[in-house]
DNA sequence: AAAGTCTGCAACCGCTTTCTT
DNA sequence: CAAGAAAGCGGTTGCAGACTT
């Protein structure tokens, strides 16, 4: 069935509503009350439409509606229950006291949406997004190699340990201290560490990963300018224990892509693994000199360059978080 | 200081669903 | 039951103000 307008929209004003239309429609709904929105404009006076009469009313004008920004609560129910409803704003609205669907749409994609992509979170699927990591060129690349990793000269490689005494310290004048009293405990955790990483690289190793063709370039070059208290949360999870859950669950994510593209690499995770496991030394790890900190190597953190905007911030932001006063990197990577 | 760019949000558009006759 | 009107809904647009160069 065909639709007409609700109104006869020749001569009719659009665009934003004056004080002086706000009034008329106003004191038209106090008496009359709202609804019959059809003939509502010429009973009111107004040259306007009555849709959108009705969403003036219902978006702005109601008693009702809350303003001002919106609430820590308001905020993570919102994200509760878009991760349930999807973009069921109304339904969510219907939730949320005093706000509307337009408003909550509006917040979402200007504020929750943005800061779930810089936390890493598919603000769609509401999982992690590590499917959209090239791991490959990621572990090949000088910082973030699986054999650096793993091997006695490199691993730990200083900006790993230098992740660690972060975690523990914001400032530099606190590192020697930091490592004279966690670096025994450290000595025992990143053996569980080292399990842990050789397990995830037996993970890796069966996960196909796009090829460094399709994703040229992974982190945007801006990145030269993280400094080094900004770390990457994910980034810091793939080298730690009991966080490589992330890579299980976008495994068949992966499957699904190496189906539909047969040049994804494995071939470099599974010798850097098999080398890894063959050279490892893990004494040599402690003895290697803590680096003096510097920036996070852009070279290692390109960008796919068909992603979007908003993907791109994604892998930028992987690499921002800030770490909490309180943070204590034992604890952590004994959790 | 000016021009260009970005951001947030109110309002619009067009489709679907519900209600009324 | 069918047709049309009204309401609901989600995506998109346009613009004012903020911010950057």
């Amino acid at each position: 069935m065909g639709r007409s307008p609700c109104c006869d929209k020749n001569g009719l004003k659009k665009g934003p509503w004056t004080q002086e239309e706000d009034l008329k429609l106003l004191e038209y709904i106090q008496v009359h009350g709202p609804g019959n929105w059809r003939t509502l404009p010429k009973n009111a006076g107004l040259q306007r439409c009555g849709k959108s009469c009705r969403l003036r009313w219902t978006n702005y004008l109601r008693p009702d509606i809350k303003r001002g920004r919106f609430s820590f609560e308001e905020e993570e129910t919102i994200i509760q229950l878009h991760s349930v409803m999807g973009n069921k704003w109304s339904s969510i609205a219907a939730r949320l006291p005093g706000r509307t669907d337009n408003e909550i749409k509006n917040y979402w994609n200007t504020h929750i949406r943005k800061r779930l992509l810089r936390n890493g979170i598919d603000p769609v699927t509401h999982s992690p997004r590590l499917d959209l990591l090239d791991l490959s060129s990621m572990l090949n690349s000088a910082q973030f190699n699986l054999s650096n990793l793993l091997n006695l000269h490199t691993l730990v490689n200083p900006d790993v340990l230098r992740l660690a005494t972060l975690l523990a310290s914001s400032s530099s004048n606190q590192e020697n201290q930091f490592l004279n009293n966690q670096m025994n405990p450290m000595n025992q955790t990143l053996n569980q560490q080292l399990q842990n990483c050789t397990s995830m690289a037996a993970n890796l190793s069966s996960t196909p990963l796009l090829s460094q063709e399709n994703h040229s370039q992974y982190f945007s070059p801006n990145l030269a300018n993280t400094n080094g208290q900004m770390v990457d949360e994910n980034m810091l999870s793939a080298f730690l224990p009991n966080n490589n859950d992330i890579l299980p669950c976008q495994r068949d994510q992966y499957k699904a892509q190496a189906s539909e593209n047969s040049s994804f690499e494995r071939s470099n995770i599974q010798n850097d693994y098999n080398n890894a496991s063959q050279n490892f030394n893990f004494d040599s790890v402690l003895s290697t000199p803590m680096s003096s900190p510097t920036p996070l190597n852009s070279s290692s953190t390109l960008v796919n360059s068909s992603t979007t905007e908003d993907e791109t911030e994604t892998y930028c932001s992987l690499f921002k978080f800030e770490i909490p006063e309180s943070f204590e990197f034992e604890d952590f990577i004994n959790n």
